[in-house]
DNA sequence: CATGAATGAGAGTTCATTCAT
DNA sequence: GATGAATGAACTCTCATTCAT
């Protein structure tokens, strides 16, 4: 311990700090339309003292997307230990994947949205691996309590955990993402009143979109859920209920 | 009739041709990312060109946007005619929309991930106001067979047709678009061969995703067919069996 | 008569046109801040015709120059013949020259302001010849009155005309300018009402211009005309008292 | 002081090193004409640099206009304390405009030609409230001695100060604008022996420009002098006899 | 370690000019 | 004769990156 430690710790810091304004930028702008300047006047530093971090941009994208998805599995496992009964897990879940939407909503949007241009070389960077190996985290936690359910029984045999996790993911940023398009929509910008009231982007501000999601998980989860499973009261349509939010 | 239509024709023409060729472009690096010189040379045009037939990069692109969304409508109006059966519109639907994917990927790709920066000023272009009806005009699309449902006893009378809808939508989009990240993820060009065998990132690609997104719209449209329309043996697991493709 | 001069002269009215149409933009915007586009807009024709009548931007700022400067001589000219009394003539000069600048202020400030850049090369234009001889026919006009009051005795022996034409001119054109010059100065634009009500700026505003010219012409001709004819009443102060405008 | 300052004293020295530079290319080329490209090929810096020090182009030639107004005052009133006789003072005034001409020549153009296009939008600036004051404080420079003059009763009590100000200036102006126009003319760089000997033209460049603008200057002084003043011989066609260059 | 200053390379955009119709 | 369309070249301005301090 002693200097060289706090330097280090200090170092880390700043280096998470620069990530965290990284982020924000980027997902505003886009990875093309993100300045250096602009990251670093949100760091509250210069521009130069950015590369004594980063060796350029694209290696700060890097970072950005590896500390999203840690972050982002961290808050995942959340409560999600083994020791807590499959369907209590994946209600955990749910809640989980949304809280994280709430509480970093730019981490989120880079998690979902911010895919490197199809020419970005990731060989170059050692970094990559760090990414591929966060980026499989993800998949073994969401589909943990789902092959838990297989071997309980609560779950049908034959069910693909993989294929569900996906499912339960992919539809669920899908209405976050949609929620948000709709806060942002070029009619809320272009002051046309042409609309009618009920037309249909009028009535999607309106929708519910958090009870959406439990219906959406409910009818994926009650799709493989054994008949025995339902029998005995563990599921059909009133497992998300009132869980989530 | 004569040389002012042909003129004209032409005209607009060599203006799709150049959307086309943005399209592309747009998706693969961004509208940050792209320049105008890259449209212009896979255009086969010169840069001062694109500029004769837009006013700037933004106009471009929000021309991009409406095409593409007008494509999209018109693909998925397919078959859909209010004088066929409503579940077999469902099925059409779920068909279009994948069919579409695959004769327009770049669209597709357009269509669901191509946001504007946050700080795009539509209000300055006139044509926003063709975007938002086209906008609003997939909604209808989407809607109709699930409004058409409801009042025939088929799907229940408590359902939000438009939530339905979104869940079609943002699910579909979502296993497809994960498909795509599959495809292209990082590990495939980092050359890592420190993946196990089982790992997720392995198992993912071997995911029968057609085959999810039936099993999908099945668990959604199960979710709201009365039980009813059930018995009669209109639903219930057998829909979209065998139907998409 | 015939087909073959209507066509001539069509032609040349249509070059005249364009020629008073990028007068007035060269003035607005100087030889390099004018398009070729916004002169062809002003004269209602395309951009490619003015390349039928001018080989390009610079022949056709030489052609205005010309045309400029002919229709100046031209106006000088008016009522200037010799048969007229020499101290009339000179009355008329000032007249003419302040009658040319309400009438044709384009014009007038293209003689003044409109210098091409240095390194304009004149030598490959065939009408630089026109434009040279026009600029000498100007110095003829203005010195021929001088010229004929030291004949008649009425200035000193020892005035160069040239000189004191080059004064008139001068000291015209400089307070026209400034005229112009407080019309239109950067103070009227800043909204600044910072400046005292009278300040020079202020005053300035408020100056008799054409007053000024009067006695300026008359502080120059008194300062070359004779003592006798002073004696004989032929001048001093009272020549441009009351004549121009 | 310290590092601080030297770099503030550095940063400006740069600053006025691309005024300089910029200043000449205006004059050359017109602001429309002038290029960022060649200013910074005039100062040995990058086109970048330029940008660091001022916004755009034409916050560039409003602050070249800035600095040659002040430099043009700062000329102006060496000599010209009021302690100083009245008639000395002006011909001092003459003598200082004439030396600024001969050492600033391109400063000295600047001032007298260089207005920006009709179009320019001075409000946006704010440098532009230093510009307006700039211009008063010349109207200021060039009346005071007249005024002076004037409570002294040497100049008639109903001389207007401005009008005489503004006419020493614009006379002034003009001859030596003529005499530049006269070395570039047009006839030199077009190679034209078509002229005779005795034309204006060939004249024009014999002429006497510093006598020229001594018997402007006494012309203009005399009209004013009372006849008090003449005979107690403080002036009459005397005064700036040899006293400029 | 941090940064102000500098810049090469390149972006979006404009424009004088040409040419097929 | 007139023009719409096209474009090479050039312009203004930006940005990722470097380097001396």
């Amino acid at each position: 311990m002693g200097i060289q430690e706090r330097k280090q710790r200090e170092r880390e810091q700043r280096r998470e700090m620069i990530i965290v304004a990284a982020s924000k930028v980027f997902i505003e702008k886009g990875l093309g339309g993100t300045t250096m300047e602009e990251i670093a006047s949100r760091a509250e530093l210069s521009k130069a003292t950015l590369y004594l971090y980063f060796k350029n941009k694209e290696e700060l994208f890097l970072a950005v997307m590896i500390i999203v998805l840690d972050r982002f599995c961290d808050h995942m496992q959340q409560e999600m230990g083994s020791d807590k009964p499959v369907l209590q897990r994946m209600v955990t879940m749910g809640s989980n994947y949304l809280s994280f939407f709430y509480r970093y909503p730019e981490y989120f949007e880079m998690l979902n949205d911010m895919e490197p241009p199809d020419d970005f070389n990731f060989a170059q960077y050692e970094v990559s691996t760090d990414l591929v190996k966060a980026n499989a985290r993800i998949w073994e936690i969401i589909c943990a309590p789902i092959i838990d359910g297989i071997k309980e029984g609560i779950f049908r045999s034959d069910t693909n955990p993989l294929e569900i996790g996906m499912m339960l993911w992919t539809s669920s940023t899908g209405i976050i993402k949609l929620m948000e398009h709709v806060q942002k929509s070029p009619h809320h910008q272009c002051g046309l009143e042409g609309l009618e009231e009920n037309s249909a982007m009028r009535l999607l501000e309106k929708l519910d979109f958090e009870g959406m999601l439990r219906r959406m998980w409910n009818a994926i989860t009650d799709s493989i859920t054994t008949n025995q499973a339902i029998e005995v009261g563990k599921c059909k349509n009133s497992l998300f209920a009132q869980c989530f939010g």
